[in-house]
DNA sequence: GTTCAGAATAGAACACGTTTCACTGTGGTT
DNA sequence: AACCACAGTGAAACGTGTTCTATTCTGAAC
């Protein structure tokens, strides 16, 4: 009956998508995914772990659209950016489920926090084969992947605060790979 | 009677230090600081506003121990990696407070938010300060402390997740600092 | 077909952030 | 002294995340 979950899930991408983090009522989601809401609370740990769940879901068609869009750029700073641009914008054209699910990934909550580092974990290693290109002089280090990828959060937080738009955030990850990745 | 608002982040910090975010219950809050539920939101809009005043509270202090023992290193890189060696140990002394400060932060009302980008700056403000020593030449970019800082977000965030532990944090910032400062 | 264990359900109940309201001072104005 | 604007109070109420319980359903074993 994973049938239920992937319901669960479903229904709680498409309530963020119109009305963010808060309006995934869980009684709603119960409701609309046809399940009852102990049902809910048995496949999942907290509001927030089905919001990892919707993470996932997501971090799936991010890995699918960067593959098919194979990323390009003259050099490793320029490739990095552009896969930048391309997340960002992809995460920011649905607002409030970008916003409901960085909210989910600040909640501190320790179990969720380390589904959260394995997706941060794939995304570094996504993002060192970009930079990496087809030559191998090119190739990066995981740590220097793992430093962009910290910057890019701390980018989204802010753009989710409503502190700058995400024009703003691929700006800052053009500074971040160009000082980074300067040689 | 600004005295109220004070008592009120004072209970506060008291209660997050004890047990963390989960336990700055509000009407324990009124309760302790002998005010009235309806005053503590009349004085601040959300529990993540009390919380806010809290960081308020604690940059102060942390300007002031950073004012006091200054910092130094034979380069930029190693200026910086004591810096936030410094503050990162000072937060993490008193972890429940620490993370249910870092949990606020990252909250994402937009109100919270600002507040928070003006810590930031300011913080971004002293590391520029700090970095630049007393050699015109070692001067910084506001954008590359501003990214440090970024950094640094990220790391506490893996932190208050329960990812790793505050030495590991530094090591983050040593490794981010060395990039950015190579020069 | 009966039985039984485990999953699902409906719904109540609980905890806590937040709002509302009716009432009580309190300090300043006339 | 009478009055008023307004902060503070206590308590109730509301919404929603989370937990609990009693009951029903389901499907596999016999």
């Amino acid at each position: 009956m994973e049938e239920r979950r992937r319901r669960i899930v479903d229904t709680a991408i498409e309530l963020a998508e119109e009305g963010g983090f808060e309006a995934v009522r869980l009684r709603d989601v119960a409701a609309h995914a046809g399940v009852a809401l102990g049902t809910v609370y048995k496949r999942f740990r907290s509001k927030e772990d089905i919001l990892v769940a919707a993470l996932e879901r997501e971090f799936q068609v991010v890995e699918a659209v960067v593959e098919d869009l194979s990323i390009d750029g003259e050099s490793r700073a320029e490739r990095a950016v552009n896969f930048f641009a391309l997340i960002t914008r992809h995460l920011c054209s649905r607002p409030n489920l970008a916003r409901a699910i960085i909210k989910a990934m600040a909640s501190g909550d320790p179990e969720s926090a380390h589904k959260v580092a394995g997706f941060q974990t794939r995304l570094t290693a996504m993002l060192g084969q970009v930079i990496g290109g087809d030559d191998a002089a090119d190739c990066v280090d995981f740590r220097t992947s793992f430093l962009l990828q910290q910057v890019w959060f701390s980018a989204l937080v802010g753009w989710m605060g409503g502190l700058h738009d995400e024009e703003t955030a691929v700006e800052q990850m053009r500074f971040a790979a160009h000082s980074v990745l300067a040689g």
